[in-house]
DNA sequence: CAGTGGTCTAGACCACTCT
DNA sequence: GAGTGGTCTAGACCACTGG
């Protein structure tokens, strides 16, 4: 009577491993792995899935095999920056959405040469004519929406939950489909109130987490929980 | 040569079939599904678990068996709700850990009448003498500490990344071991900079989202993204 | 070429829950 | 008691990668 199921014993043992070695060690293979703990390998597969969606392990096909995940590489990454574009981008990609008046801007998300996040605007080809050809890569795109036309953003209320990665996302990530990542969204408002951005970001939360800045509140608290 | 895997050819066709059931709907049992699919009944769990991470469906043992998810019920969970202990809560639990100079405030945030989140904050014994003992639990815990200690919270910095639910969250939420969370988590200091409260939020992804509130930015943009 | 992870099968037993 | 999901096994073949 597994009270504690196999495949969760072999997950904490194997943690305990884990702990002792140093970052990118190579792990024994599954197969190994399986004969050592007496177990099936469908039974330590299930245990080594769940410490590679904790971004304690790599997993790698051919030669190379599972590995320790090099640790302490969190990047932090504000929420100023993920609105405001700043942070370092590659493949930057503008779209016009078929038939549409819709403008897509897609960059990905880039800290120490890895990929860590998807980020992906949309907006009304109407309202920016002339966005698509213009739109210089280099600089963040809501300065140059503030720039070219003169927008003047207003407050903002992003949300913010989990997702799955799609087979999209995991490939331009580098993450299988499915991992789960962080998925922060927003629909952006100018001073005037009328609607002009709607954007949303991944980030793969192994290797990145959100940072937020909340402004000290003098003791007159709100019951703002809607 | 599957090159889509076949278990993610039965996601999309379950997906299809998910499409058109109204909420609650049973679905057809594993075995059924196997055979109608023609494939074994791992391959289609691990279909159905994918499925149920992204919370589109819920499974049950027992006779009442897999059922299409209730849809459009997220509810929206405010930064500063979670920070400042507003939301509704049960099960409020005060420890003093073993020992040690350590308090522990652990409580299940509840939206109509769903578990949707745990939250825990840790305290240091000694800063705050009797609070084990006299911590009115119906009142917002950073409320108390402004009331009965004088505290003055400062800024705070909260950070916020995905998490897989530890057996024990799981069955405080439940939701089963390894499901993806939202978890923010946060170290408040006071405004003379004296550390205070350490917390951490776990949140059901599935059933909430985190909103935030960003003020607009004067088009001074600085470049903060570290 | 050998070895790795990725997928898949056909079975089995269990704990649980409803009727 | 019957049926469900949860777990587990012992095998198999594949695609891919490195020496």
């Amino acid at each position: 009577m597994p009270v504690t199921p196999r495949y969760y014993q072999a997950k904490t043992r194997l943690l305990d491993l884990l702990a002792e070695l140093p970052d990118n060690t190579p792990f024994q293979p599954e197969r190994e792995l399986a004969e050592l703990f007496g177990m099936s390998r469908t039974t330590i597969r299930k245990a080594l899935d769940e410490l590679v969606l904790e971004g304690k392990l790599i997993r790698r096909v051919g030669r190379q095999g599972t590995t320790v995940a090099p640790r302490g590489q969190l990047h932090r990454v504000s929420l100023d920056a993920l609105v405001g574009d700043l942070a370092t981008r590659e493949s930057v990609v503008v779209r016009t959405l078929g038939g549409q008046d819709v403008v897509n801007v897609e960059s990905v998300l880039v800290r120490g040469d890895e990929p860590i996040g998807v980020r992906s605007t949309y907006l009304r080809a109407s309202q920016f004519p002339g966005l698509a050809e213009t739109y210089d890569h280099d600089v963040p795109l809501r300065r140059f929406l503030a720039g070219r036309y003169g927008v003047r953003f207003g407050d903002l209320h992003p949300w913010c939950t989990t997702a799955l990665a799609t087979p999209r996302v995991a490939g331009l990530l580098g993450v299988r489909p499915a991992t789960p990542l962080l998925s922060i969204a927003w629909l952006a408002h100018d001073v005037h109130g009328r609607a002009v951005e709607r954007s949303w970001v991944v980030l793969r939360s192994d290797r990145a987490q959100l940072t937020m800045h909340l402004p000290r509140t003098d003791h007159v608290v709100r019951e703002s929980t809607a």
